[in-house]
DNA sequence: ATAAACATGTTTATGTCATAAACAATATGA
DNA sequence: TCATATTGTTTATGACATAAACATGTTTAT
């Protein structure tokens, strides 16, 4: 029952919504992720960054209506963190 | 299902560690603290008075053996606080 | 008795990070 | 063509986490 140690990258706010959605989701481009997180434009794109940095997401940059569109999805490498990230977690909630 | 926000004084890994002990002990000293979390003193010492300064812990500092002995409580406001936060992070866990 | 080592914390300094504001590029509509 | 909207990136800054340095007193060794 120690604490172990809480992967940085995930221990954020936004990025842990970002992770959230994606375990969930096929795949869910940059809009969607702004109106599900409410976060603002420059902060998604910052966190995206990092996530992808991290090979915890992918992120293909297409067009869609001629617009461009950013489209995110996890990585297997991503779900492993996020996974082990809740499991690191709950010994700090007291659950399980 | 949406995000709700995450108590930023209990979204770090140290002040939630001292927290999740404070919930399950009627009162920790420094040294206890500082045993079960494996932080260093310096950064101990700053959490707590972060968490004393919300008011989610009381601080008593008395002598033990002659030496300084600083002991630690969770309040009543802080058991709520950190069940809130706990209800708020589980959607983002996928949990419940 | 004095110095060295130990015990308990606090304060300060600094590098990192989260965030919003400013910017860029392109598209659409009047 | 000018103004406005859309989609994102880059930059600037203020807050924060952390360790190093410091302060105060105690015990032990000589």
């Amino acid at each position: 029952m120690g604490f172990a140690p809480l992967d940085p990258l995930l221990h954020n706010q936004l990025r842990l919504a970002i992770m959230s959605l994606l375990v969930g989701l096929e795949s869910a481009d940059f809009n969607l992720l702004l109106e599900k997180t409410g976060a603002t434009r420059g902060n998604l794109s910052v966190q995206i960054s990092k996530l992808k940095e991290a090979g915890y997401i992918s992120v293909v940059k297409g067009y869609k209506d001629n617009y461009p569109n950013t489209e995110c999805a996890i990585t297997y490498h991503g779900i492993r963190a996020f996974e082990t990230y809740v499991a690191s977690l709950k010994p700090y909630l007291g659950i399980g």
